[in-house]
DNA sequence: GGTTGCCTTGACGTTGGTGTTAAGCCGTAG
DNA sequence: CTACGGCTTAACACCAACGTCAAGGCAACC
């Protein structure tokens, strides 16, 4: 198979092939003429990668999974490293989302006082809700 | 008032007001030998702007509020399009707080199941709180 | 005159994941 | 011969909010 295939497969690009490559996440072999030649199983990998990409993951946390498949398992977030970041990544979601809920709050207490400072006061308050 | 005073005093830097200016938010005038010369009002502003960059706000979000706030008005989310804004943001911020929560549940999900495959299934299962 | 410490503009570096040329090789089909 | 599509590497462009030199002017003090 070669990058384009791939990566039509896969959703994405060349681009973002050799990227990932250059990351040390794909792995490609040769042709004689230089063409990279993937492995059918690459592209698990790249699903693997593009998964965890779009959950907020960077692709040096991702390594340890794809290494997780790489070594055979049925899943890359089975093995030791991959759960370790697990953990991290779920302790800094847990936090950014603490964060945002603060943001959120200081933004509504800021709406709510701008439009109670409104000329109209026919009605008290209007407070959103969740 | 000279650059490196209101630094201090807003607690950043020389260059991040000269960003600011660049970007249309702080305002300076210049003295004879071409130095910039800030107004006391300026502190407000730039505090203003800090507090909302870390709210999460990008410059151009926060320009309604220093103009509302140049205007004479007591805080910057008293006006109209800051008051847009503000409704854009908790809008913005609750979508990511959606999308975080689906990410966590995620995470969480991968994280039992590897646990799972443990081989010591000593605990049948070890949800973690929250 | 020299040093120190402010200030000035200009411009490149950072972080991540690509998009987008540019210049060129490979192979096939007309 | 030429055209065309797919591949190669190299390298700049992007977004945001600055940090960090670089090279130089201005002001005060010794």
């Amino acid at each position: 198979m070669l990058i384009g295939e791939l990566a039509e497969r896969a959703g994405t690009s060349p681009r973002t092939l050799r990227y990932y490559e250059e990351h040390g996440l794909v792995r490609a072999g040769r042709d004689a003429n230089g063409y990279r030649q993937y492995d059918d199983g690459e592209l698990r990998v790249v699903h693997e990668i593009r998964t965890l990409l779009a959950s907020g993951f960077g692709l040096d946390d991702i390594r340890p999974f794809v290494e997780c498949l790489r070594a055979g398992n049925s899943a890359g977030h089975v093995c030791p490293d991959s759960v370790a970041v697990l953990r991290r990544k779920i302790a800094e979601v847990d936090d950014y989302l603490g964060q945002l809920t603060e943001v959120r709050q200081r933004l509504h207490d800021q709406l709510d006082q701008a439009l109670e400072n409104r000329s109209d006061p026919q009605e008290t308050r209007c407070r959103t809700r969740r």
